[in-house]
RNA sequence: GCGGAUGUGGCGGAAUUGGUAGACGCGCAGCGUUGAGGUCGCUGUGGGGUAACACCCGUGAAGGUUCGAGUCCUUUCAUCCGCACCA
């Protein structure tokens, strides 16, 4: 056996591989299927080391899942639409499309030499005309069955640009671009009634066993049910129409606290008075003012006006409470107004203080007095006492309270008790080009027409400049004016396109029949689905996955998935990030300066690590990159401290902070399975995992190490007796053992740690018996999923038959994985004194004869009385004095 | 503001889920190999303490439950992520 180069052999595999077509997926029914999906990428550009982890960690499963006897689904695409592409084309020129699918074709390139078990005959762009045109079908299908309607909704509008932003276009409030002060403005756009669906989408959580806890309490919490009372205020003196408004509470308990109401500046109500008050119109104006994002509108300074118009307290006719405008009041929650209690709502508290508003409690903690006014009392349900509670709630305390208080209400006719929700119909419109048309017309005669189906795709126009600001789509006459399909008078398309959620909401059900003339196609829907095993990052955990939860829903009552399918992941994987630490050094003025890599140098000094800047070592006469630095030099650079680099660990990779590093040159110089294995080996794979280049360059040791270890095995005569074959057989079995349970329950670093264990053992073991040969062919397949290149190569040398990635997993006998004696710790009343070795299934009463005879026990109790004696089978003993 | 998470050696992390804290890897140190450096091989490596043992301390902080706590409970501090038009 030859040097280690990866580079000969990687190539070599990946096209055996390709010549037997291992990774082709198969519809075969007699074999139980498999699918993995990896969050397909946004073709940015050029691969990072994130998407390395992240397919990596794909590959893993769909490779041991293959070996296993799964007839396993791993196919790739790309999530295409979306703004860098229009960004791009207006900061250099050029066409979203060219920019798009160049980016696509660099990073096919880019992950082809990584060895991933991909299906590249399912590939699709969701730019492609062939799936957005499905997409469109889908809406049309959708709209029928009644999921899609328009209303009016707030964006970020840009006044100097004349164009919507996105939230992450909005900085302190003004445009990215114009610097301009945001506003908010109303548009009519267009929604899928996920809504519909909350209640559904909340319970079927539970149902989610695989996914992580956390995300199904985020998803949980942004679905967010409440129970509430619903009721309306009587108004008094209030502009014509709003003889009542309309108010959902989570507390009607203490309704008797009440001290003002407060409607959002985007209520009806305003919207009137705004209109013949100036005063008012000015206010509502400055609440506009500013992003839409809830972060921005919830850490704002909390504002309010008086509008005069006053409502009776349902309990009490005779208390009138002023009605406010308040910025807090959000439009799209509960029905845009509120009663406030103060003393019992820090939000309310903070507002009545400010407005110099009364602030009454109704409930006061246990012991304290009942004359607690002006102050705010939180909620412990279990320490409160009513003292202004309402007949029929008084007793009560916590959530009993509200129920009590709904019950109350409801029995005087004052409202009803109501389960809302948080969570918000999906506003899909994006007045943007590169993005999925959206498919209707607006006819003056016949309203909103849906297009034919027979018209799709409807089909972005080519010609389109980005040289000013806006949607191209608007001012493309040939394009934006048609005839009405229906009654084929002059009429306009619509010129808003999908979110790009919409895209990412389905792709994973078209995996399965790629090419199919209809969105889906339904035998091989439901063959295939659900996703086996899900794989992203954390950052799509409410997002992505509730609306693809949906849409698989509305797939299915429109008919394009089998109702099975109407929770498409049945595990989910959320990956951490990959990260690598920064050079910081700061400028004359304070401001950080960033260093690449290269350009900074590690040396030891009297055993730290010290950083320094190559360009400074220039100056003071040593060689930036000789591996020779005198001892003179090293104490010279200790005294300059300034010549030092500050080295801050773990950040995200970013351009800007120049930490960023590039798969390919990680592949370049140590090869593909170099940069698999690190990446899922130092970390745990749901947290962050820090990039080092000792890292990788250990890694490429080991494998090297590992190479030269088999072809010193091969080199040796047959039979050459090292080590103990029994020992042998045992440390195989265990290594299958533990390296399965490591995979199969997502703890890579760990299966990698005994990978790293079972090397060290063959690496003494030293000979060349059957149990030897079966040793490193073992080690080899288990090492495949991960490393799947040098693991051809070993099984090849070691006499292992056909191609390793199409090798059956290895079982381990179960015998060989217990072992007969055990060693256990003897803990003198906590405090671990001595250690004794004994038969595995020995009688806890020998075990304490044994034990008690232990000279350092012995020494230990010192002739005191044993109080307890406690003995943890084949765990631990534990004596109390 | 709301929601979710994470804190263990110089570093990444492990700990059979309440039972020997620090597996495995990096880094560092010593020895060997080498003309030298790197490579490679062996050994050591939580802190204090000792000639070496012994012993003491130790899982962000402070309390608590327990024969026994990194793990459970209470309080607290710090850091990171998401918030509906980034993907």
């Amino acid at each position: 056996m030859s040097r280690y180069e990866p580079a000969v052999i990687e190539a070599k595999w990946q096209q055996a591989w390709g010549e037997a077509g291992v990774f082709t997926a198969r519809h075969d029914p007699l074999r139980p299927k498999y699918y993995v999906l990896e969050m397909f990428p946004y073709p940015s550009g050029r691969i990072h080391m994130g998407h390395v982890r992240n397919y990596t960690m794909g590959d893993v499963v769909a490779r041991y899942k293959a070996a296993q006897g799964f007839s396993v689904l791993h196919p790739m695409g790309w999530d295409a639409f979306g703004m860098p592409a229009e960004n791009a084309a207006m900061e250099r020129g050029g066409h979203p499309k060219d920019w798009t699918y160049s980016n696509i074709a660099v990073m096919k390139e880019q992950m082809k030499p990584l060895g991933l078990s991909i299906d590249w005959s399912r590939e699709f762009a969701t730019c492609d005309p062939e799936y957005y045109g499905q997409q469109q079908a889908m809406f049309l299908d959708m709209m029928a069955a009644g999921l899609v309607y328009r209303k009016a909704a707030v964006v970020n509008w840009d006044p100097v640009d004349m164009t919507v932003l996105a939230n992450e276009q909005v900085i302190d409030g003004r445009g990215w671009r114009s610097n301009a002060l945001v506003e908010r403005r109303e548009l009519t756009q267009w929604f899928f009634k996920i809504s519909d669906y909350s209640g559904e989408l909340l319970a079927a959580l539970d149902g989610l066993k695989d996914w992580p806890e956390k995300v199904r309490l985020m998803q949980a919490n942004w679905i967010g049910q409440s129970r509430g009372l619903q009721f309306g205020f009587e108004t008094v003196a209030a502009p014509a129409g709003f003889a009542r408004i309309e108010v959902y509470t989570t507390r009607p308990d203490t309704l008797m606290g009440a001290s003002f109401a407060a409607i959002s500046p985007d209520h009806p109500l305003a919207k009137a008075l705004e209109a013949t008050d100036p005063v008012i119109a000015a206010f509502v104006a400055e609440c506009r003012r500013g992003g839409t994002s809830a972060e921005v509108l919830e850490t704002a300074e909390k504002l309010g006006m008086d509008t005069g118009v006053r409502v009776r307290h349902p309990l009490d006719a005779g208390w009138e409470l002023p009605v406010y405008i308040a910025n807090f009041v959000l439009m799209d929650y509960g029905t845009g107004a509120i009663f406030g209690c103060p003393a019992h709502d820090a939000r309310d508290y903070e507002f009545a203080t400010k407005y110099g508003l009364p602030i009454e409690a109704v409930f006061v903690g246990e012991g304290e007095a009942d004359g607690l006014t002006e102050a705010y009392v939180p909620m412990k349900s279990e320490k409160v006492r009513y003292v202004r509670g309402f007949a029929g709630a008084e007793v009560q305390t916590g959530e009993d309270a509200v129920t009590a208080a709904i019950a109350e209400c409801e029995r005087r006719g004052i409202g009803q008790g109501v389960t809302n929700y948080r969570l918000r119909d999906w506003g899909i419109s994006r007045q943007r080009y590169w993005g999925c048309p959206i498919p209707v017309v607006h006819c003056a005669v016949c309203g909103v027409v849906p297009e034919k189906k027979a018209n799709l795709p409807i089909r972005l126009p080519d010609d389109v400049t980005f040289d000013i600001p806006g949607n191209p789509l608007d001012r493309h006459p040939t394009w934006r004016d048609v005839s009405c399909p229906k009654c084929g008078a002059a009429a306009r398309r619509e010129t808003d396109t999908m979110d790009t959620f919409v895209d990412s909401s389905w792709y994973f059900a078209r995996f399965t029949a790629p090419h199919a003339v209809t969105p889906t196609d339904m035998t091989e829907a439901a063959y295939w689905m659900n996703v086996d095993q899900y794989i992203g990052g954390v950052e799509h955990a409410i997002l992505h996955l509730l609306y693809s939860r949906f849409f698989a829903r509305a797939m299915n009552k429109t008919g394009h998935l089998p109702v099975e399918a109407i929770e498409p992941f049945n595990a989910l994987f959320t990956q951490g990030m990959v990260t690598h630490e920064i050079y910081k050094t700061t400028d004359e003025a304070g401001r950080p300066v960033y260093h690449l890599p290269e350009d900074i140098r590690k040396l030891a000094i009297d055993g730290n690590v010290v950083t320094v800047l190559k360009s400074r070592l220039a100056e003071i006469d040593v060689d930036p990159d000789s591996s020779d630095v005198s001892d003179e030099a090293l104490s010279a650079i200790t005294l300059l401290a300034d010549l030092q680099v500050e080295v801050v660990p773990s950040a995200k990779m970013s351009k800007s902070k120049k930490n960023v590093v590039d798969p390919m040159n990680i592949i370049a110089a140590f090869g593909a399975d170099t940069a698999r294995w690190f990446v899922m080996s130092d970390s745990p794979p749901e947290r962050d995992v820090e990039w080092t280049a000792s890292g990788a360059e250990a890694t490429y040791k080991h494998l090297s190490r590992l190479w030269t270890l088999c072809g010193r095995i091969g080199d040796m005569p047959a039979d050459h007796k090292g080590a103990d074959d029994d020992l042998l057989l045992r440390a195989t079995a265990r290594a299958v053992h533990e390296v399965t349970q490591g995979i199969e329950g997502f703890a890579f670093n760990k299966a990698i740690a005994k990978l790293y264990e079972f090397t060290n053992i063959l690496a003494k073991a030293d000979g060349s018996t059957p149990a030897m040969k079966l040793a490193i062919r073992t080690l080899a397949q288990l090492m495949c999923p991960m490393t799947p290149h040098i693991a051809e190569s070993i099984w090849t040398f070691q006499g292992g038959a056909g191609l390793c990635a199409q090798a059956a997993w290895p079982k381990a006998d179960p015998a060989l994985l217990v072992d007969t004696t055990v060693i256990l710790p003897i803990q003198i009343n906590g405090k671990r004194r001595a250690e004794i070795s004994v038969p595995k299934d020995m009688a806890a009463s020998e075990v304490e004869k044994i034990a008690l005879a232990n000279e350092d026990v012995i020494k230990f109790l010192a002739g005191q009385p044993v109080k307890k004696f406690i003995v943890v089978p084949g765990r631990i003993i534990n004596v109390v004095i």
